[in-house]
RNA sequence: GGGGGCGUGGCGGAAUUGGCAUACGCAUCGGUCUUAAAAACCGAGGCCGCAAGGAUUGUGGGUUCGAGUCCCACCGCCCCCACCA
């Protein structure tokens, strides 16, 4: 660069601490609740504070960040806040290990993290900050435990659950992932215990109905939503027991869930799970008993991972007695087996071995008849048995299922009719049995309820006492909280179940000494609510005040992992909805829009982790480079929700541009003339290049930021950074534009802002004499009318091949561009015929020429 | 088995409604500066060909003046759920 002026090195370390105390000290991103601007709720998934914070942590925050400072300078009153998901097992094993307190070791881990987030330079409005373990919070997770237990949304209730025998505690449905512990992958048992439920299954149907409305979600969280909540349509179908001489129909009615009804006639045999009650009541006494004992037992001692999965070789015993058939009257074997659930549906099934695989499998082992009740027109079944209506074929020779698509045949009156989901079979068979009152339509969900009963200490205990006489009694609302205390002896092995000082209590009801319950709550029922608390953070009458709630919810963006797809997202609505009902807030949802970003993986594409070595630690890059090539890199090395695979090589890339662009804008600074005036019409040659590039590139940058595309987004202020460069380069000093340049410096410095703050902030006021944040500063405008140029080079294509350019008047006609066309590619016209020309203003011209 | 998504240079990736494929960046190779290196700056190619030129968005077909983009079939990959009746 020929400038004289001086250009001072680019200093990241001190440009970012002098900026990062500035803010800190100016409270430059509080958010204010009486603001006049409109509001912008910007909110990244709060942290476990296992450690220090993650590379994926960074790309988290550095994606929130840049919103909500862009959203700042677009004119909102920004809620941008941080806190800890601090209560949680990590803590507690630590604690044990190193025989300290697991507070001590949650607050050493949040102080570290909240060091971290600063020297990133995250906007956060520290001042709401909060961990779920500080009682001030948690108190309001009990209050709220015992608003739904009077509701009726928080149970008690003793059923098989999923043991976690390593984590010492009981887990909820989605917390096994793959079978396995969703923290420490060891095999769940099943146990019967006692354990404490939200009732989510309450609003199944809601859930799943609003997932319609959240448009600014992805489809596939929004799929995977779905079908966790597995709604099936289908019928419920009465069938009677047949008393123990085997003929004799009683009234006593097992009912089976089934979305084929229309496969009734296809019913061969009758099946109940091992865990049945009911199946135990059969047996007992009778010779089949041992047996069944035996599949039971064998049904405990086999790993849930094992029992999963359709490889798997199915089980089943006799009990010896017969269900009613209600269509065709005649008795069918009830049998146990291995392959039914006890928990879904009704517990009890109706089998139809020539359409189901399953039941195929296991009517071929035990010998049961395999009857064909339906058939395709092209099959010889059809011929042979569609006007059938009794059953003629008892069995066949098939080596697997049918598709169960097609016409019902051997069906009674049904026969000839279209059978499978949704037919008219279906409906005619649901209609029949519903005249004769024993059979129904029903809607059956596979979503279970919440068990959030945790029998671990660092938790927020579940405010209920449990007294002799007068049973599970809530604990007062005027003793909130229930404190957890904090000086057990976790080391020793001391347990809540085990420390006096705690369970202790007496009565509330009858005053009799009583046991407080010692069970704490899943630590997601801490992470579903947090986001309400943030509008109202130290509020100690109430969780939040309505009012808060309604000026700041909902979640405008909402960042973070895919792997809450279910878990916390799904555990958030149902909470939103309960609060909603409770008549706390008028939400429906909220998350407005949620963005989850991608993983960030090791160079070879393996997921870092501590036990790999393979973890880059955030430190390492902002050490040598600065917060703000960090933040840039992880950017622009990937569109947001997708993986990227660590790259030094981008790192180091980042830095060389955000070096380039501080000289850039230094230079400009040296030649910009802000006293002057800019006038477009009058600029020239370069300048007015210059001039037209920064509107076609600020209308991208800006359109690409709204569409979140960060990576984009920056290239294109790459690009403007490069033309700027290569003006000061070639234009003397002496034939800039004062006006433009410092326009374009400012430009520059504003777009960028969002990513790089320190950076900005540092070029905003000591290269372009700005006071005052630039935080503060609209978003720059630009024009698309100052982006066109006055001339355009159009393609000219003959047969939609290229074979040519144009220079042509960007406001040519289309006849005048037919023209320039023509005379462009007059050569390879010559002695052919022009059967047509499109024209595409300002992009082509296409000559359809033979 | 059910659901969601994806295939573009050596690599990460771009390409509003179908309209110049490979923007931006990384890596590579030249050059300037330097005693030298680094940094910085300027430039080049990207597959085939010495070249003019041609080919090219997983494969095959279709619609269209024109397809990375739309439709059909196939191949391959990723993610979620799953003995859910």
């Amino acid at each position: 660069m020929a400038d004289e002026k001086i250009i001072p090195a680019y200093d990241a370390e001190a440009i970012e601490t002098k900026w990062q105390k500035i803010w800190e000290d100016e409270h430059t991103f509080k958010a204010r609740d009486d603001s006049s601007r409109p509001k912008k709720y910007v909110l990244e998934m709060f942290p476990y504070p296992s450690g220090d914070l993650h590379m994926g942590h960074a790309r988290n925050y550095s994606i929130g960040d840049a919103m909500a400072r862009q959203a700042r300078m677009r004119g909102f009153e920004v809620l941008h806040p941080m806190g800890y998901d601090a209560f949680g097992l990590p803590a507690e094993n630590a604690a044990i290990k190193h025989n300290t307190q697991a507070g001590a070791w949650t607050h050493r881990n949040m102080a570290q993290a909240t060091a971290t987030m600063k020297r990133m330079g995250f906007s956060y409005d520290y001042d709401r900050m909060f961990a779920t373990c500080d009682s001030e919070y948690y108190k309001w997770g009990q209050w709220a435990f015992l608003k739904m237990w009077e509701k009726g949304l928080a149970y008690r209730a003793t059923s098989p659950v999923n043991w976690c025998p390593s984590c010492n505690t009981v887990l909820a449905n989605e917390q096994v992932v793959d079978g396995k512990c969703w923290r420490c992958h060891s095999v769940p048992e099943k146990r019967e215990l006692s354990q404490w439920y939200l009732k989510i299954t309450d609003y199944a149907q809601e859930l799943l109905d609003d997932l319609d409305q959240l448009t600014g979600w992805p489809e596939n969280v929004k799929a995977q939503q779905r079908n966790w909540i597995g709604r099936s349509e289908g019928a419920e179908i009465d069938f009677a027991l047949v008393a123990e001489d085997g003929v004799t129909p009683t009234d006593r009615l097992i009912t089976v869930f089934t979305t084929r009804p229309d496969t009734l006639y296809g019913t061969s045999f009758f099946l109940l799970p091992p865990e049945s009650a009911l199946a135990a009541e059969l047996v007992a006494g009778t010779e089949y008993e041992p047996a069944f004992l035996e599949l039971k037992k064998s049904v405990e001692h086999v790993s849930s991972v094992d029992r999963q999965g359709s490889e798997r070789e199915k089980h089943g015993v006799f009990s010896g007695r017969y269900v009613v058939n209600p269509l065709t009257g005649k008795p069918m074997p009830i049998w146990i087996a291995d392959y039914i659930l006890l928990d879904y549906g009704t517990g009890a099934v109706m089998g139809v071995p020539c359409g189901d695989q399953r039941d195929f499998e296991f009517a071929r082992k035990y010998g049961l008849p395999i009857p064909p009740i339906i058939a395709e027109k092209d099959d010889p079944l059809y011929e042979q048995l569609k006007d059938e209506t009794e059953l003629k074929v008892t069995d066949v020779d098939w080596d697997r299922a049918m598709a169960a698509e097609g016409y019902l045949i051997q069906s009674g009156p049904f026969t000839g009719m279209l059978g499978g989901k949704h037919s008219p079979a279906v409906d005619a068979i649901i209609d029949y049995l519903g005249e004769r009152g024993i059979g129904r339509k029903t809607v059956q969900f596979r979503l279970r309820d919440w068990l959030i009963s945790r029998q671990r200490y660092w938790g927020n205990p579940i405010p209920m006492i449990h007294c002799d006489c007068c049973g599970d009694v809530p604990v007062p609302y005027d003793q909130l909280p229930v404190l957890l205390p904090e000086n057990l002896d976790l080391g020793a092995g001391e347990t809540l179940a085990e420390y006096a000082p705690f369970y202790e209590t007496t009565c509330p009801v009858c005053g009799k000494p009583a046991k407080r319950i010692t069970d704490t709550m899943d630590t997601f029922t801490c992470s579903s609510w947090y986001y309400l608390r943030y509008c109202d953070p130290h509020n100690d009458q109430e969780p939040f005040s309505k009012a808060a709630v309604d000026h700041w919810m909902g979640v405008d963006n909402y960042i973070g992992g895919i792997e809450h797809a279910i878990l916390h997202l799904l555990y958030s609505r149902f909470w939103t909805k309960v609060m909603r009902d409770l008549g706390m807030i008028d939400l429906d949802e909220p998350f407005i829009n949620l963005l989850c970003q991608g993983m960030v993986k090791d160079a070879n594409g393996d997921t870092m982790s501590k036990s790999k070595g393979n973890v880059v630690p955030p430190s390492s890059v902002i050490e040598p480079y600065g917060a703000d090539t960090m933040r840039l890199a992880i950017l622009f090395i990937a569109p947001s929700e997708k993986d990227f695979n660590w790259d030094e090589e981008v790192v180091a890339g980042a830095n060389r541009f955000i070096k380039r662009a501080w000289r850039t804008v230094w230079g400009l600074a040296n030649s910009a003339d802000s006293s002057a005036d800019l006038n477009p019409a009058k600029l020239s040659g370069a300048s007015a290049d210059l001039w037209r590039r920064l509107n076609e590139m600020g209308i991208k940058c800006t359109a690409d930021f709204d569409r979140y595309q960060f990576n984009t987004s920056i290239s294109a202020v790459m690009e403007l950074v490069n033309d700027a460069s290569k003006y000061l380069v070639d234009t003397p000093e002496d034939q800039r534009d004062g006006a433009l340049c410092a326009r374009v410096a400012h430009d520059i410095v504003a777009m960028l802002s969002p990513i790089c703050p320190h950076w900005a902030e540092e070029l905003f006021h000591e290269a372009l004499g700005f006071t005052g944040s630039i935080y503060d500063e609209p978003w720059p405008e630009f024009d698309p009318e100052q982006a066109k140029s006055s001339m355009v080079e159009i393609v000219v294509q003959i047969k939609g091949k290229v074979r040519g350019r144009a220079m042509v008047p960007a406001d040519a006609t289309n006849a005048e561009l037919e023209e320039a066309a023509k005379a462009a590619a007059a050569n390879q016209l010559v002695g052919k015929d022009i059967k047509k020309v499109i024209v595409v203003p300002g992009r082509l011209v296409n000559i359809v020429a033979i």
